[in-house]
DNA sequence: TTGAAAGCGCTAACAC
DNA sequence: GTGTTAGCGCTTTCAA
């Protein structure tokens, strides 16, 4: 890295002291012909004002933390693009981070923005009730908005849908298409308090229905096949006719396993997905799921951050509306019931259904 | 932000100087004895240390510097996880920025990341050749390596696959399928050297094969909606019978749109798309593309650039293989009359054709 | 093995 | 309106 010129040779050069050259970068009030010089000599040396050292004095790092799982899962990305879209013309950059989905590198990443005083942080955690990270955050006193996790008694300020109500509507769907018997596959629970509040309204759904429990089959987050464990569920004697999966990566490769194993969808089985990411509008069939506002979550919650850093005072949990998508891969379950019936072809499902926004 | 502690404090508590709390951080000689005291005050006042104060001494600032122009692509996603991935465990973090495919929003994101004073960028930038801000990341020697961008005679550190190679490829292959008249759609050739040099490669394939010029489309990058570009395409006398789309996210919309408009894929038209992004396998036709490896293109990048900044000398260019993707959006040509094409009152001579390029 | 001291580049009192 | 000056937290000679 080449040397760069200094406050202090501007200064120089332009005949005047640090202190106006200061001023002049940070707009304070500065005679016009003084500004003029001023700018003269920081084009001459092309200079550049080093945001360290202003940092340092100035003990604001105008860096905000990104803390995700992974760039992998396109509702990651999405939501990472909204944060940088919600953050543009404040100043404020990006310094990113990546858990893996794994508690051990959520804490390493957390040091590592830490470390770089950042002055903020958005960040989605396996689990936000319990959560060494966050602990750790509110400890040294870091404004924080958490994305995607679902808010609760934890108290801790989240940008979110409402998960329970989500997992609640798509087992009411689901039992207005006949279906009895239900199933859900997820991320392993413990990591995932997202995961946790979609199967408890699905459970709490299926449960006021006077349905038996949904089989529910936890999956490594990074898993392969998923053959194997489908495999498993319909070897059951009475398996489920609908499957609700925990996120739209899981739902897409649930119904390719499904596939593979010979099962249809959605004749044979229905499955629905969560998060909405674009790709599920083009899979063949089309993945019915939940649909998160991605972009929009993160937008929000870097202005929920921006406005507490500029001491708007605490940032309070927003919830933006999910969406309901009635894709292809969902029918009726009339077919798998004793009593036969020959409608297999229902029209398109093409109804959008909206929560109440807060 | 709460008060942190300082390497003062500790060194006060400890009962040692500022010096031997630092040397004890950063690994030095210290007696045991004394290491020992220094945790002990180091755990007791939860010290961090401030990187910021370490970079403005050190005049390094442990940051890497990334600029793609969005998350909401999946190869960029991806290619930004290998970065991280690349990056893990040598102590640099990344400092994140999307242009948008905007070169005024590339020029102010570099402006950004380089008042960090990163110490290193990995980036795709428009034009490779001709970047307003590879000269300024040149003038101010911040080392840095492309990705995507192809390589060229521009000798700038690239790693990438081989565009021109790949589409030459893509052009032989639909010709062996009977294809006589191709089309190519992409964004604006003049904002990426990526779909210049694809169109070239795809271009003299067929130049070679004696075919006439495949048409050429450019579309914005954002543009909504596809349709009236493609009905355009084929109100011609004698359409194309495959097309070639310079990324997989237009090739899965001309796919969508050529649905709408009446057109099968591959029945009517071929479709092939570049970048090898997990939908395209998913989709339904699944997508004919040429794949690029783009995780390990980012981890190759960051590697490249971790080796120059630990003073390995200049970081070459590499190029990783690409492989086409025998999609089922491609199909042969036979059935396709040279006069098959529906009646429209739209003028021929909007089209725009290219010959070469640039 | 350890300490004292000099800054890295910048901003913000405080003077004039 | 402008200059002087004292650090922000840290690393790193240079001595001891």
């Amino acid at each position: 890295m080449g040397r760069r010129a200094t406050i202090r040779e501007v200064a120089e050069l332009a005949g005047v002291s640090v202190a106006t050259v200061s001023r002049v970068i940070n707009g304070a009030a500065v005679a016009p012909e003084t500004a003029a010089r001023v700018g003269e000599a920081v084009a001459v040396l092309g200079y550049r004002p080093n945001g360290v050292g202003r940092s340092l004095k100035t003990a604001s790092s105008r860096l905000i933390g990104v803390l995700i799982p992974s760039l992998a899962n396109p509702v990651f990305a999405e939501a990472v693009d909204g944060i940088a879209e919600g953050v543009d013309g404040s100043g404020y950059s990006l310094l990113f981070g990546a858990s893996d989905y794994r508690r051990d590198r959520e804490r390493a990443g957390i040091e590592a923005l830490l470390r770089y005083r950042v002055d903020g942080l958005v960040l989605t955690v396996a689990d936000a009730a319990a959560s060494e990270v966050l602990d750790l955050i509110e400890a040294v006193e870091v404004p924080y908005v958490l994305v995607y996790n679902p808010a609760g008694d934890h108290r801790r300020p989240t940008v979110t849908v409402d998960n329970r109500a989500a997992g609640r509507a798509v087992a009411e769907r689901l039992i207005g298409l006949g279906h009895r018997r239900l199933g859900m596959i997820a991320g392993r629970l413990a990591d995932s308090d997202r995961a946790r509040a979609r199967h408890a309204g699905f459970a709490a759904a299926a449960a006021e229905a006077g349905l038996p429990a949904p089989t529910l089959r936890e999956v490594p987050f990074t898993a392969p096949g998923l053959e194997p464990v489908l495999a498993e569920i319909f070897a059951a004697p009475a398996p489920p006719t609908a499957l609700f999966c925990s996120n739209d990566m899981l739902a897409i490769a649930a119904v390719a396993a499904l596939g593979a194993l010979g099962r249809a969808v959605p004749d044979d089985v229905s499955v629905v997905g969560f998060d909405g990411i674009a790709i599920g509008t083009l899979v063949h069939p089309s993945l019915a799921t939940v649909v998160q506002p991605s972009r929009e979550l993160g937008r929000t919650a870097a202005q929920q951050l921006l406005g507490r850093l500029s001491g708007e005072g605490a940032a309070a949990s927003v919830i933006l509306p999910h969406v309901l998508r009635h894709g292809k891969s969902v029918g009726p379950a009339a077919k798998h019931s004793p009593t036969a019936s020959p409608a297999s072809n229902l029209p398109a499902h093409s109804l959008v259904t909206r929560t109440s926004t807060p």
